[in-house]
RNA sequence: GCCCGGAUGGCCCAGUGGUUACGGCGCGAGGUUGCUAACCUCGUUUCCCUUGUGGAUUCCCAGGUUCGAAUCCUGGUCCGGGCGCCA
């Protein structure tokens, strides 16, 4: 969420960037006339509990001194009455307060155009975007035998797979590269947890996600998180980091589930999109000044990373309407595929500032006074999103698949056969 | 799943119903001296307002009892120990 000065001095700062998000504007004043109800109210109850503690010492020094205390114990009583009806507003009112206040999104940074996606930004290309395919993944990979999508949407549903032999070699692959990769790089190496509590949950996402993406457990106050961005957002909920441990990096491999609510009857073949699949991403505590020092650092990773790996990409600098709400400023990197003719995002490096701290109550003292850290977070690698693409850009002329040699060590093959 | 013990400021730790939550470490600002450092003073939860010698809030979380709760009661979370179950 965003600092409260900024919200109750600047609004107009806060509207421009909303504007140029293409959300309504009169989330700020709504929030403001709540807050400044809020605020009256909280007075109130201020003066009264004020009231309320003078009174209870008046009664100890009385009782102390052997004085009568029958007038103020009944005057006493009086005041939790009138005090628990003004407390019970100022909590309703404070609860719908910091609804509204969480809802606001993040401010964007100068230099993202304003827009929908439309107005996403090419970057750089990267590699040679040439190959033409008519048949795109899902069916190369069903030819060649390595994913069933049909019966796992038989007993899954629908967005679900088997993979199958040199794919489930290649995907765990594509995990250790990236991970032997960042680990060279000095990030801390985490497996976290695949579910939180929804507090927590909260602490990274807004109430968006939660509604499209999120699977909820049903037995526990617990959900599946929708990437490890959540988890390693949590990883430091509620603490105060030493100066001496910022930059905190983080690499951590997870699986990712995701329900696609908003999503009906896009991408349905294959495993481009799908509700679980493998990520890698790395995730930073940074000191306000060095973020988009560290911001530089974790894209370049993963350019590295999708370079070393061979395939056509780009970086997309996107548009304020296609960035997400924590985020103040998104770079998506985007592979080609030949079987659509089109770049299609592999993963994404956002810089949140302290939007997400600020929700987890993530600080780092500071000369004498403690402030959010900034928390930036950028996909390594979605394996299952990397492999559509790997296939396609790497399928030979005899149906057979091309590995990328940064793999041969983990996968112990450098092409996958046409035999089934 | 059952029984027992615990959770207090950034960290460690004291505090069995009553004014301002004790002390140590760390950190920050200022200062003193014999300057590879030692010591002293002040500060170090969050929020609100009429910005000052102001008020509220804060002892894991949510309720409750009370004029008044870190302290008593109920429920929960997490940590440690024991028993049970288990891949």
């Amino acid at each position: 969420m965003l600092d409260i000065n900024l919200l109750r001095g600047k609004p107009e700062e806060v509207k421009k960037s909303l504007k140029k998000r293409l959300l309504p504007e009169i989330i700020v004043d709504n929030f403001l006339k709540i807050d400044n109800k809020w605020r009256i109210l909280k007075v109130e109850v201020d003066n009264l509990r004020a009231r309320r503690n003078k009174i209870s010492q008046e009664i100890n020094l009385a009782k102390k001194s052997g004085k009568s205390i029958n007038s103020l114990i009944k005057e006493a009583k009086e005041i939790p009455k009138k005090l628990l009806e003004k407390e019970k507003s100022l909590e309703d009112i404070g609860r719908k307060r910091l609804e509204l206040w969480r809802e606001i999104p993040n401010i964007v940074n100068d230099d993202v155009p304003a827009g929908d996606e439309a107005k996403n930004k090419v970057i750089k290309k990267y590699g040679v975007a040439r190959k033409k395919l008519k048949e795109g993944h899902a069916k190369l990979l069903e030819n060649l035998g390595l994913i069933n999508t049909k019966k796992a949407s038989e007993v899954a549903g629908s967005r679900f797979y088997y993979l199958k032999n040199e794919l489930v070699k290649l995907n765990l692959s594509l995990i250790n590269f990236a991970l032997d990769f960042l680990r060279k790089k000095d990030f801390n190496l985490i497996q976290p947890p695949y579910m939180l509590k929804k507090q927590v949950l909260e602490g990274a996402v807004t109430l968006d996600t939660f509604k499209d993406a999120i699977y909820k457990v049903e037995t526990e106050d617990l959900y599946l998180i929708g990437t490890a961005e959540h988890a390693l957002n949590a990883y430091k909920f509620n603490e105060v980091l030493s100066q001496k441990e910022l930059p905190l990096r983080l690499a951590a491999i997870s699986p990712c589930f995701r329900r696609e609510a908003g999503a009906h009857g896009k991408d349905t073949k294959g495993i481009f999109r799908t509700h679980q699949f493998e990520k890698v991403e790395q995730f930073v505590f940074s000191k306000p000044e060095d973020s988009w020092k560290e911001f530089d650092l974790i894209l370049k990773n993963s350019v590295e990373m999708y370079k070393k790996l061979g395939i056509p990409f780009r970086t997309v600098l996107l548009a304020a309407g296609d960035t997400s709400k924590t985020s103040t400023k998104t770079i998506d990197l985007e592979g080609y595929y030949p079987s659509q003719g089109e770049y299609r995002e592999l993963g994404s490096c956002s810089n949140c500032l302290d939007y997400q701290a600020r929700r987890s109550n993530i600080k780092f003292p500071d000369k004498n006074e403690l402030k959010f850290v900034y928390t930036l977070n950028s996909t390594a690698i979605a394996t299952e999103r990397m492999i559509t693409c790997l296939v396609e850009n790497f399928l030979q002329k005899d149906g057979s698949i091309k590995i990328p040699s940064c793999l041969w060590k983990y996968t112990g093959f450098k092409v996958i056969k046409t035999e089934k």
